[in-house]
DNA sequence: AAATAAATTTAGGCAAAGCTAAACCTTTGT
DNA sequence: ACAAAGGTTTAGCTTTGCCTAAATTTATTT
């Protein structure tokens, strides 16, 4: 009962990534992991089988509690292999995902273990994104979505949604990374994107779909 | 043409390992990969199909150029990640195969090469045995059998057949590992069991089926 | 050289995972 | 409230990869 395929692997990660514990509609779960929506039905009916899945047959799917420890157990495992990737091995935050992807799958305690304590037990990963614990605690998500800050207030970035490499391809576009400085000048009442000054005085507009993903303090 | 399955690759391997690019048989590939008969001459269609091998029907199966090319390279991959998983995360030698077996299917060249340059492009593993390098060129293998020594002849263990993990259990159990010394007190003509001294002057046998795979250089 | 033994391949099944098309619930709009 | 629209599930097909049993080919033995 402990031994999951990576297409399971996958489905349990789309459902704690769409809905954490929450019913999720199986047409949303088909599109998260690039399936149609027959496949799904059937996956999750597999899922349920093994109790990693509760489902409420035309309403949804939900997670059950052994599902929630595998999936943030796999995300420990991406995020972990992502701040390898990028600390030890000189990667760009950008280029991991797919990698960690990949990697996350590797079924071993021992494995994961060892590599946290490699990398000096890691709370957040390089995009900022907190790593779940050994125990299943959650660490404390940093910064808060750019649209919260009042206009003229000063920001640092210090966490990007770990999405796809299109996202990342933008950020890097607009030379936006961690760490990085800049001065909120306006939200638009209009489509919610965003004004930004950098340090260097320049200015640029963030569209809502790209801000929304950029998680900032206030300094 | 370039994007190989988990068994495909395994084929592969337990073709390079039972014969290089010699014709191995199909029971024999069967037996080493853990499936039957019939689940091999499936395979082996699959990978004809692709290049991969050349069939001799009812006579054996032969890796292509390509074959061993990609045998070399999984090759690579699965001894760097042993040295990783050794050196940088604690590992004991013998916890590592298992392991590599998982890692070695991970497909990324650019994480390979960042891997090889981590680690200092090594040249061996931690059981002493040659890595394939980038170019495919394999580095000289180092030492020789146990049964090619003469007796009464002073050895050092420098690397053993990277076998499965109850071969390592028996060399724990006998305290065995690279870089000890032992002096070779006699090899029995009747079974080509071979009896060893430790430096502390303690004596032991080592069938045949261990000591060929233990191999030292005279010192 | 014929008969038997051993190895290999063919035939036919099964489970995982995916797909399309058709049937079936739910929701929504009037 | 009911019909159309939209989303979900069922039905039935495909491929990969493994299995057992039967047929076939090769090797061995007398």
């Amino acid at each position: 009962m402990n031994n999951h395929t990576e297409s399971e692997e996958n489905y349990i990660k789309a459902l704690y990534h769409l809905g954490g514990d929450d019913v999720v509609a199986s047409g949303a779960l088909a599109n998260r992991v690039g399936a149609k929506g027959p496949s799904a039905t059937q996956a999750v009916r597999r899922l349920a089988s093994k109790g990693l899945v509760e489902v409420i047959p035309y309403k949804g799917v939900k997670l059950t509690l052994d599902g929630l420890t595998l999936a943030k157990h796999i995300l420990r495992k991406h995020r972990l292999w992502e701040t390898f990737l990028v600390e030890k091995l000189g990667f760009g935050w950008e280029e991991v995902h797919p990698l960690a992807e990949q990697l996350e799958h590797i079924q071993s305690h021992e494995l994961v273990e060892k590599l946290a304590e490699y990398l000096d037990s890691p709370v957040h990963d390089p995009h900022g994104d907190p790593i779940p614990q050994a125990d299943g605690k959650i660490p404390p998500a940093i910064g808060k979505p750019l649209q919260q800050f009042s206009e003229g207030s000063t920001l640092k970035v210090v966490r990007v949604e770990d999405a796809g490499t299109d996202f990342f391809t933008q950020l890097d576009h607009l030379e936006i990374s961690l760490g990085k400085e800049y001065t909120l000048i306006s939200i638009s009442s209009f489509d919610s994107s965003i004004q930004l000054n950098t340090e260097s005085g320049e200015s640029f507009w963030l569209s809502h779909s790209m801000s929304s993903n950029i998680y900032a303090i206030a300094l």
